[in-house]
DNA sequence: CATGAATGAGCCTTCATTCAT
DNA sequence: TATGAATGAAGGCTCATTCAT
């Protein structure tokens, strides 16, 4: 998880920078510039670091960038996963659940900026293309999809391909957090995914009913 | 629309490359690897001709950018519009009509790399962005909130908001078409968003109805 | 052979730098700094390029110093073959021509300076040093040692080890070429290896016989 | 003399890394890379001791460098010159033991590297090029050329001028401490100069006599 | 004494851009 | 119109050197 210093001990001011503030600072300038136009004076200025210093931690600007994916993603998936198996309580409800909790993620904290990234670098990173794809994307398709299914099983879900009501579930979100990313930044009044989402629950589970 | 020399007069072939067959090469070069990391080399080679050749036709790295966006967006909006203005019947099947069409272009040509391009580099090209918004998305967003208020009030839709369910309409297009872009080149069975979308629209007609 | 513009068109001026240029700069520089300490920037002012011009002809410093020792030494072993080869007279008054050869290419040219590139580099450019000992120092020392297995056998020479005997016409040539780049420098009277590789022959023939 | 500790109280075993130890973890980097491109991080890893650990010792990695010159060089050659001062015999046999003695220091010891490092990089510390020539080469030069002059005097040896027959006696020498630091690393038998010196001795005799 | 952490300066390399032809 | 050649302006990365502990 890209926190400050989440890894710190509390309580205990801390003076210099870590690997985890560097990563922290890193996000912020690829999410604003992509990986290629970022500088790495940039990542350095934001973490209040030298350019140097960025070498005692990583190999290279792509190893920043690798970790900072591979270090930002599990945390929440686990999250979720969590959240899921402990559930007790309809498919429907569930659902509308687990999107409110994306939601809150994709608007309070800057996750919200690897979707754009991983889109925008898929290509020229292919390892981590397929690390991001394996490790959040379809585990978090089978999550919704096992939803979808119980929800079938149980009657409360018309029959349909799990799979696909799974990326039906994902889509108005991936939307949410590449506006947020990528338009909202110019408008007058701030972001709110909220009111889409909700529309997009209760639709989804009307059409899915 | 970006496909070799389709502006050109007709009836004369032409063998040199025009800046229309520049911009095809630019586009394939920006949707393989990016604004930033394409190099103006590979998009030369792309298109046959020299590097100082793009100095003839374009000003700069960002005015092949920006003159791609603004030359391969409008007709396909004007053939949605055009399609929409033309429609006699109801506003689902109108829905389902434009998705298809939508679905279509985007297997079918490269126009599909579009989105990913702008998520990731409206931050470095705000002018830009806000140009493919107005163009572009507010457009299509508007047409489809045209045809969910039509609905809502020929009785075939409940009551929504049509802005935001014009997006609901949107997402799981985009959802494809970055899918394209970004994580079907590895797949082993090539990439076909006609199931999805064929879900999209029956459990959104149903969730609207 | 570095000579500027050596496989340029005779008796038309060239107004732009070749490949050969650039390695007659670089020469010029890595003797005066060694490999490692030697700037492009200097190679490039040295030839009067951009340092960016040196790309265009070799992908890396690393390989103008392979291209640079590659290029340079071949025509001179040639040369020196040819003159074994035709030679017709006694292998005392070879050896002595030879050694005169030699003395003349080091007083010269700047050949004088591969010799300390070699040594000072051989340990960080194990496969450059290999091709320099196959390609120059062994078949130099193979030519020696044939014109004193000829010495022998046509019984000018006492019998001794050809091979050994190789090392010691080579060794104080090798010592004049190192004092030339190394010390002379500084010295006040110019440096003439001339009156010591006399007294080198003269010593080495008695001693031989 | 590059020894460890060497100059240390006798008796007081020492654990911690002093001067010496660095200089000789300095000097075998040093021989490997060349003093450009040895990193301090190398040495101080050599040693055993933090790279900051350098810098209570010497002031820079030049001064490092230069005390490892200036330590490494005169006992050796005083060592010479003592064995030279004490000699009772003719010239020649005093000659044959210098070069054996010498050829065991440059097979035995790392010492042989010096006249790599030294004509590497004359030309970038032109003031330790002038201290080892001074301290190093001339009095080297002027012992040898004692003993021919000697020679020539007792009869044992034909006139010849004795500074350059003195360079006839160190070139081989020369020969064969680079050989031994630039080539012979890659051979699959071990270097020794033993046969080509004493093939180098018995026929400068024989040259001088 | 000793070091881990940090950095300023500099170098190799790339690339969008220009220009003479 | 078209290009091969050339370059200025960075950017990534390294490393000798410093400093707080």
């Amino acid at each position: 998880m890209i926190e400050p210093s989440s890894s710190r001990a509390r309580g205990r001011p801390r003076k210099i920078a870590g690997p985890d503030d560097l990563l922290a600072a890193a996000l912020r300038v690829f999410a604003e510039k992509g990986f290629a136009a970022a500088r790495l004076d940039d990542v350095a200025r934001e973490a209040g670091v030298s350019k140097a210093a960025l070498y005692l931690y990583f190999e290279s600007k792509q190893a920043i960038f690798e970790a900072l994916v591979r270090s930002a993603v599990l945390p929440n998936i686990e999250r979720l996963e969590r959240l899921v198996a402990e559930w007790r309580g309809g498919a429907g409800a569930l659902l509308r659940n687990l999107v409110e909790a994306i939601a809150r993620v994709v608007v309070e904290s800057e996750i919200a900026a690897f979707p754009k990234l991983i889109i925008a670098e898929a290509s020229n990173f292919p390892d981590l293309a397929r690390f991001y794809r394996s490790q959040v994307i379809e585990r978090m398709l089978g999550l919704l999809a096992g939803i979808v299914r119980r929800g079938i099983e149980s009657g409360e879900f018309r029959p349909t391909d799990p799979h696909l009501a799974a990326r039906l579930v994902i889509a108005p979100l991936l939307f949410s957090a590449l506006w947020k990313t990528s338009f909202a930044r110019h408008d007058a009044t701030p972001f709110d995914p909220a009111p889409l989402l909700r529309l997009h629950v209760d639709t989804l589970l009307r059409g899915l009913a």
